[in-house]
DNA sequence: CGGAGTCTTGAGTATCTTCAATGAGCGTGG
DNA sequence: CCACGCTCATTGAAGATACTCAAGACTCCG
């Protein structure tokens, strides 16, 4: 019933929050506020004032932008061990995308009040805010080459494959399967298409006989598939 | 002839130079080995062992990635104040992108064996390191998204608009225009396209009369129009 | 002038989008 | 339990967008 407690999840996940030292850290641990939210449920939008950051302890969260034309997409999915918000924190400007959780996810917040000291405070813990920032700089530049230069199919290869690290089991008898976290529309924005051509596209693969699509259940012959797609797409279609 | 005044133009044109205190900007500048570039040779290739950074003090640089099938693209550019290689330094690891001199370029090289000590003792030199890598997250989130939701009309708007902040000038007559610093191939590069298909955009964009292409010449009559390209494109194309 | 590199154009094709209609799944209330 | 409505997913047809391959034009430089 302690408050360090009621986030164990989060401070356990989080590395940086295992720099803190005891008293620091009993201290973080009660300011922590842990929340349960649904699928749908946002934690903060584009061009709001930052009030927090948020630790992700389990289930997904994406960040979305939109632009002026009302078009908008999904960056990227935030896992648990994520922190959102610290980039916002960091520059003292307005979040510059939105978090929506994607499904049922059990996130902490930490207002903001709370960390002004700490993070000037504490070197090491800037150390790795830097280390996470380079980090997420590679997942995005990775996202960003893969955007430039591959098709909607090995875009969905890749997610895919994405999926099956960390949603991935193996099944009794029919081979592999995944068991996708989020919704076609979901992925449809995180891959920059519209729902539709996804569509078609599922029905393709599964023609090709790569891949099984059955509602949020995917069904796989041999997930080392998924890393040669690009050959396939070069050969089969 | 002193080394802080051959590389007197990075010292001045990066921030992060700027937080050295004077022993050790001196010492700081007796270690930068400036060099002249011309388009087409490389800093540094993606996969290589970092051995040092990179400051940019004149012209234009462009980070390339490629892919195991052989295709690669830029990520993005880099101007006269952009300091390449850090990422990998922080990180001891190998460099992710090759570096490409795009244009005619100034730039100085500091040895890795002379920065380890100074980054480690320098805390607000860290900080501006963090700043710099959230600066670049946001750049590379914005091209995303672009990515994610524009077509490739408006990617090379937008890409023009870039150049015009840069490279553009208030022609006598004839209107605004801007001089490309790159060819065609790198632009297209830079979209995520077919230099084939850059060049029947970019007739397009002539018939419509919103811009006019001639060499690396581009008139514009007005350019404010490029920041409207959305709306255009959903009206006129 | 010749030649290499760069840019443009043409024709045919593949990919993806749009809009609208249909279908499948699910919880609710009768 | 089933019918209803709701949301989500799929499909169809037509059109826009971008790609491929190949040929031609342009530019720069020797």
């Amino acid at each position: 019933m302690t408050c360090s407690f009621r986030c164990a999840g989060c401070l356990g996940a989080v590395p940086e929050w295992q720099l803190l030292e005891e008293p620091e850290r009993w201290e973080f641990g009660r300011a922590m506020r842990p929340r349960v939210l649904g699928a749908g449920q946002t934690l903060f939008l584009q061009g709001q004032e930052c009030h927090g950051i948020f630790c992700i302890e389990s289930g997904l969260v994406g960040l979305r932008r939109a632009d002026e034309d009302g078009n908008s997409a999904l960056l990227r999915l935030c896992q648990p061990g994520d922190i959102l918000g610290y980039r916002a924190l960091l520059e003292e400007r307005d979040h510059r995308n939105s978090a929506e959780v994607l499904a049922p996810s059990r996130i902490c917040f930490i207002r903001r009040s709370h960390l002004n000291g700490l993070v000037s405070r504490n070197d090491a813990l800037r150390e790795r805010l830097l280390r996470r920032a380079l980090a997420e700089l590679n997942q995005v530049e990775a996202r960003c080459a893969e955007l430039l230069t591959s098709g909607l199919k090995l875009r969905l290869l890749s997610l895919l494959m994405t999926f099956w690290e960390t949603h991935g089991v193996r099944d009794g008898n029919a081979g592999y399967q995944i068991e996708l976290p989020i919704q076609r529309k979901a992925i449809a924005d995180l891959l920059g298409a519209q729902p539709a051509s996804l569509s078609r596209l599922i029905s393709t693969l599964h023609d090709e006989g790569l891949v099984r699509f059955k509602g949020r259940r995917v069904l796989i012959s041999d997930p080392s598939l998924l890393a040669i797609g690009p050959l396939t797409s070069q050969r089969v279609s």
